[in-house]
RNA sequence: GGACCUGUGGUGCAGCUCGGAGUGCACGCCGCCCUGUCAAGGCGGAGGUCGCGGGUUCAAAUCCCGUCAGGUCCGCCA
């Protein structure tokens, strides 16, 4: 005989008069005097109630096997709430399979739980219908994408944990060695160089759902370890890339939400920065940067007197009140701006009216050009940044999402591609051009010639996947050619001997017939996220970390025996203090 | 590395400005009552290092300083 005949979630009027098997955890129980009970028993797939007719000596999550007759509820006791909530189990012999403490926190979905509690006995937060549907969600998606690559040709292949370092952009983690005393591995930030490895051995389309590690500070969106779907091919142009890439993400909201998002727009990345004031622009408000920079170009106002003047309106802005002001300005500072000036409208009977500190210094035609170029109206808010163009849009940007954006996690699901990054972003310490990718990033074919002369200038042939204003992933047409990569290093000030030191074994590679190839990877946290409802990874993450990079469960990290350090060659440094 | 917010029985909160006995609310827990409830209801009860340390004061959950933890953000994240 089987322990369970039906999960509790399932059972329904066709069931009736069926005796089955139910089991689950005490989810509640009603007491009624000696004559009757009520034990709603819960597994993930939801509730059912069990009448006792006499008393039951359980307690909540107590876990039971209940053996019961089904029957119709009687008039007017059904249960909208449930998905059994027109049946109830009778006559039940009840057997506790095991007994339980009683919970730290509510499982009720209603309850708020502090995170902390939650994360300290996640085993129990697990439990709850909140995370097991976003959990199950989560491999639905996974799912669905391993179907659309698989679907698209796409070999699913494993790439090592421990790596060897390769300084790129991101901090790695460290594995020191056993065997190699005073010798390190590194868990991968992405398999990155492996997949390109790859494609010189001919895999020609490869994918893997790939765990990878950056030992970065950690935010809402960011954990030290999370999950991408890695993809590389061979002999694919740009767009065929974004095209198998969109496939997967649009399987993947379809597999979970029931249907298919619009398909993704493509914008350039100078369109979207000076449109939206970002690269990952949330296409789902319009709210777009308003181009002051005429109207203010002989302005005597110090406040406006630099390259970009940039504004948004935000409709119904004009109640706000000083202080609520005031902290915009400090938020705008706290981007990176000089400040942030804003003028409230207002109609002052013969037309709009300014109101603001810097109101009285506008010239009648400053006036006029704001007026014109916002569409302001009475009620409205407009703040103005004034700056380098980059910067100008960045602040801008970022205010204009916490103005008028919504919870990431809200639909409609607008995706969309940045296209025609610029190659280099900005320049380090020694004043040399940084990739903004990564250093085998395909120049434009249009701006090779820029390299060497005008390197800041040079567009990439690299993407990102936008969804919601979150950055799912980017990628980009690898370099193969061992001149071109030769230019791109030398507009870098990376000495070929320097770029043999880090990349070697990849360069090296190189040389035995490496295939044109470009791939893309998108965090699959951040998109299960978005599908779930949730603003924060955290929650499509079994067991994450706070935000210091502790695990409240396990209380990693944790210390090594003293004999254990010796083993891998490591001596504790007396802390500084 | 930095800014801000939070920390009060098991859980969620109020109390903190303006110092006066661990004061209050809801849930949970324990006991009793209750034959149709479903976040059941009624009565009773237990449960506290007010994160931790220091300072001010006759007196600190409350004011000040420091520190720890959690969160959001800036930097960082090719």
């Amino acid at each position: 005989m089987e322990s369970r005949t039906h999960l509790c979630g399932a059972v329904t009027v066709d069931d009736v008069g069926q005796r089955i098997k139910v089991c689950g955890w005490v989810a509640k129980r009603r007491e009624h005097g000696e004559h009757l009970a009520f034990v709603d028993l819960r597994d993930f797939s939801g509730i059912v109630q069990c009448v006792v007719e006499g008393t039951v000596d359980v307690r909540s999550e107590y876990v039971l096997q209940v053996e019961g007759t089904v029957q119709l509820r009687p008039e007017g006791t059904s249960n909208d709430a449930l998905s059994t909530g027109m049946v109830e189990l009778h006559d039940c012999t009840v057997t506790v399979l095991n007994i339980a403490e009683p919970p730290p926190f509510s499982l009720d979905e209603r309850a708020e739980v502090d995170e902390p509690a939650r994360l300290r006995h996640r085993f129990v937060d697990l439990r709850r219908t909140r995370m097991q549907d976003n959990l199950r969600m989560r491999a639905a998606v996974n799912r669905a994408i391993r179907h659309a690559m698989d679907a698209q040709g796409f070999c699913e292949i494993e790439t090592p944990m421990l790596w060897a370092p390769t300084p790129e952009g991101s901090r790695e983690f460290a594995v020191p060695s056993r065997q190699h005393q005073g010798r390190f591995y590194v868990l991968p930030q992405s398999p990155q160089l492996a997949k390109q490895l790859l494609m010189v051995s001919g895999f020609d389309r490869y994918y893997q759902i790939a765990r990878c590690l950056r030992d970065e500070d950690l935010r809402a969106d960011r954990q030290f370890e999370f999950t991408q779907l890695d993809l590389e091919c061979s002999f694919a142009t740009e767009a065929e890339i974004r095209s198998f890439v969109t496939e997967a993400v649009l399987d993947a909201a379809q597999a979970v939400l029931g249907e298919r998002p619009e398909y993704p727009v493509t914008m350039t990345w100078a369109e979207a920065l000076d449109r939206f004031g970002t690269d990952k622009p949330d296409l789902r408000f319009s709210m777009e940067l308003l181009e002051l920079s005429e109207v203010f170009a002989h302005t005597e106002v110090k406040a406006f007197s630099a390259p970009t003047v940039k504004a948004l309106l935000v409709e119904g802005g004009g109640a706000m009140s000083r202080s609520a002001l005031d902290k915009l300005v400090d938020r705008a500072k706290e981007l990176g701006a000089k400040g942030l000036a804003w003028f409230k409208i207002s109609d002052g009977g013969a037309g709009l009216e300014l109101e603001s500190p810097l109101a009285k210094v506008l010239t009648d035609a400053e006036r006029q050009g704001l007026f014109e170029v916002t569409g302001a109206r009475a009620g409205d808010l407009i703040v103005v940044v004034a700056d380098q163009y980059r910067l100008a849009c960045n602040v801008l940007g970022q205010l204009r999402v916490e103005l008028g954006g919504k919870p990431v996690s809200e639909g409609p699901y607008r995706y969309c591609w940045i296209i025609d990054f610029p190659l280099f972003d900005g320049t380090d310490a020694e004043g040399n051009p940084e990739a903004a990718h990564h250093a085998f990033t395909m120049p434009h074919p249009e701006d090779l010639h820029l390299l060497a002369t005008e390197p800041l200038k040079v567009r990439a042939q690299s993407y990102d996947l936008v969804l919601n204003g979150w950055e799912l992933g980017s990628g980009s047409i690898r370099i193969h050619r061992a001149d071109i990569q030769r230019q791109v290093f030398a507009a870098m000030g990376i000495a070929e001997e320097e770029g043999t030191a880090r990349f070697g074994f990849l360069l090296n590679a190189f040389r035995y017939g490496a295939p044109p190839h470009g791939g893309f990877a998108f965090g699959i946290d951040r998109l299960v996220a978005i599908f779930a409802g949730e603003n924060n990874i955290r929650e499509v993450i079994a067991f994450p970390k706070t935000q210091s990079g502790a695990d409240l469960l396990t209380g990693a990290p944790g210390e090594l025996s003293p004999q254990h350090m010796a083993e891998l060659g490591l001596r504790p440094v007396p802390k500084a203090t």
